[in-house]
DNA sequence: CAATAAATGAGATTAAGTCTCATTTATTAG
DNA sequence: CTAATAAATGAGACTTAATCTCATTTATTG
């Protein structure tokens, strides 16, 4: 009984800290507090990584709109928090991106399409941003962003 | 005039090559040579490097019906000399890979939305295998596949 | 060349994403 | 706090890339 209502406790603590950063989030940006919004961060928050839209719209289902779901992503990408692409099985993934400095990449389960986060060391980007400026010699683009995808199969599929 | 006499007959015979090698590429995978197949093949052998299906289809207007267009593409993709890929502006990219080894990557124009080929330097290639290789010590993911997407201005749109 | 199988064209269908507009919710002035 | 105004939402219509259906055409095989 004690450890279940440590666990509720948590859990309580936890979410309310979720709708504060939330609320946080959306007020430090200018954009006014709203449920659809909040409930959006929530999960974006809680899921700490790349979610597929359809894993977001199960979660959200009956809690948001789809045409709100859509028109929140879009605002929170005008705000610059929220990167947005496609994984090799063309499904549309999306994360927060809070922090100017976290530079990442992705790798991606060809099987059930989950995806996470992956940093690369120092060493290696730098080897990367010297071998841009190669090919900048020679190419006639001006690359200004660059992003590694590592396909494989994640342990659940292997 | 003896000019242009010359460039007419590089172009047909430009052509005709182009004919024949779509015709051969068909026969070696045992795929049956119709008027659809060869006008998409052309094109792509013409294109040299990859093409949005926009530009694909526009070139092949009134020559393909838009259904055969995504059958054929299919059909080149199950034989494994198609790929096909997302641009970061969310068009459908597809290029002719006919050899095993020719390992490469793309680079994107955020503004005009042209693809390009890109290889990287042997050296760097062996760097980020090692990269691979100890990301995977640490990473849930057997990692298969690599792609790195450079993005930027083609030198029309800077 | 005839019979059979495969491929095509035209248009219907599906599904992701956007748009519209009446209603609800947030913000602001008083 | 409340009224007036502005912004956001929900429901569903709309758009568009891609797939599917089926009658017709084209290729293949005997």
């Amino acid at each position: 009984m004690r450890i279940i209502l440590i666990y509720l406790f948590r859990l309580i603590h936890y979410n309310s800290c979720m709708v504060k950063n939330s609320e946080k989030i959306l007020a430090d940006y200018n954009v006014s507090i709203t449920n659809p919004r909040v409930f959006v961060l929530e999960v974006l928050l809680e899921n700490k990584g790349p979610i597929t839209l359809d894993e977001l719209q199960s979660t959200l289902k009956n809690k948001v709109a789809k045409s709100t779901l859509y028109r929140v992503l879009n605002d929170l990408k005008k705000i610059n928090i929220l990167d947005e692409f496609t994984s090799p099985e063309n499904q549309t993934v999306v994360e927060l991106s809070l922090s100017e400095n976290d530079h990442h990449h992705h790798v991606f389960c060809t099987n059930c399409g989950e995806v996470e986060d992956v940093t690369l060391s120092e060493v290696f980007e730098k080897q990367l941003s010297a071998e841009i400026t190669n090919i900048q010699k020679t190419s006639k683009y001006r690359i200004r962003e660059h992003t590694l995808e590592l396909i494989g199969l994640c342990s659940d599929c292997d």
